[in-house]
DNA sequence: CGAACATTCAAGAGAGTTATTGAATGTTCG
DNA sequence: CGAACATTCAATAACTCTCTTGAATGTTCG
């Protein structure tokens, strides 16, 4: 079977275009760089923060920062000494979102890091936002969020109590008993969700995980407190 | 500044998940990946079908085509002598449409060939989806397909008229005269809706490009004519 | 200005990606 | 069965990506 190449004129148009967005898709081709975003999704930091945050070394986190920012998925600004850097656009959210679907829906590796790590969990009665709300507003829930206080500082879901999964069996007295507890982070896939979830079980409490962190929450057009905004 | 790691458990857990992310990214990270990819959105298609459209060898667009299955974004059936490819899902269009927008909006590279190959064209007035059904309806525009047959016969808009670029200077006269066309063809990029478009100008006739191709109009929703369904 | 700090740059080793080539596998058909 | 066909595999060379190290740049503050 022969099939004729149907152009002869804009084929490098074409090509060029199709390996700008090639370009794009290499730049979120790499697990430190897709922990990067993030953690920038939570909120803008400096290239120190985020290297601590994701355990790279400083050089090391810059130089994906700069990847990162060479294909426009991020941007960096000088302020002082720092370079802060944010998600250029709610798109890139999207587009990490539209990944994760397509990830958790075809991906037999990611089917197999979800069985081996989190199912047996609590994978699959995550709570959804619109229960949730009904929830916190009939008083049948604590909401928990379980990220370090600085990223709670820079944003939360309203009426969320903040203790970091680290302190967590230390302050067990300050979660009110009785209610059901609903613990979030940094997105769907944050550990620290699941794994103050399985403590919070092994207590005795009722504990689910939220469908989606904080950026989800933020990107669902709902509302978010941030009480050191500038 | 120092930030103490936030974890001591299960990192890898997180790290593992990621890496099979990022290897989906890298699937979409080569530009003949994505060419092949947007053939696949017109309909499934065979190894070899797919290597003369995309311009590749049989050997290459195989292995490419490989590398597209190991992380999931296509699936491959056995039929006779034939390994016939599919996309995996409808969220791979949405995958690849995020980023198109993300491409669109933030990278310099993208911008830079879009400025260069496809401005002065006509890409700032394509037409809307539900534009174009209102004048469909009112007997006001000519549909063009100017994508090759086998396309055209695998999945078109109703109403739509097949005249492949490479045609279109021949049969010029079977397009109404008076109306306005609206030519589409693969994709929001595909070079022959914008050549044709092009040409149709220079002959004096009001011509404008449909924003998407067929894959989006299946996307959203809308009516397919597949006149050769098995 | 000079010290301290935050980030970036440069170079190099090791690993991964890609196009090419030719051979090997699996399927159909006479 | 054997020829023809469609696809995949294997090996290779050129190229790109990633992490590490240490030096260089740019900024603030005393």
């Amino acid at each position: 079977m022969f099939v004729k190449a149907e152009w002869s004129f804009n084929l490098s148009a074409k090509l060029d275009l199709l390996a700008a967005f090639a370009e794009i898709a290499r730049g979120l081709g790499n697990a430190h760089r897709l922990d990067l975003l993030e953690h920038l999704a939570q909120g803008e930091k400096a290239v120190e923060t985020l290297a601590a945050k994701a355990g790279l070394t400083v050089a090391n986190a810059s130089q994906h920062l700069q990847a990162l920012r060479r294909v426009g998925l991020v941007v960096g600004e000088r302020r002082g000494k720092q370079v802060v850097y944010r998600l250029s656009g709610d798109d890139v959210l999207d587009l990490v979102a539209a990944l994760r679907t397509v990830g958790e829906r075809h991906a037999d590796s990611v089917k197999a890091v979800v069985r081996d790590y989190f199912h047996g969990r609590d994978s699959l009665d995550a709570v959804a936002f619109p229960v949730l709300e009904q929830r916190l507003r009939d008083g049948l829930v604590t909401l928990l969020d379980v990220r370090p206080p600085d990223e709670f500082a820079d944003g939360h879901v309203p009426g969320a109590l903040n203790i970091p999964l680290s302190d967590l069996k230390a302050r067990l007295n300050e979660i009110p008993p009785g209610a059901e507890v609903v613990a979030y982070c940094r997105g769907p896939w944050c550990v620290l969700a699941f794994e103050a979830v399985a403590f919070l079980r092994g207590q005795g409490r009722g504990a689910r995980r939220l469908d989606g962190g904080l950026p989800e929450w933020r990107r669902a057009g709902r509302q978010v407190v941030r009480p050191s905004a500038i």
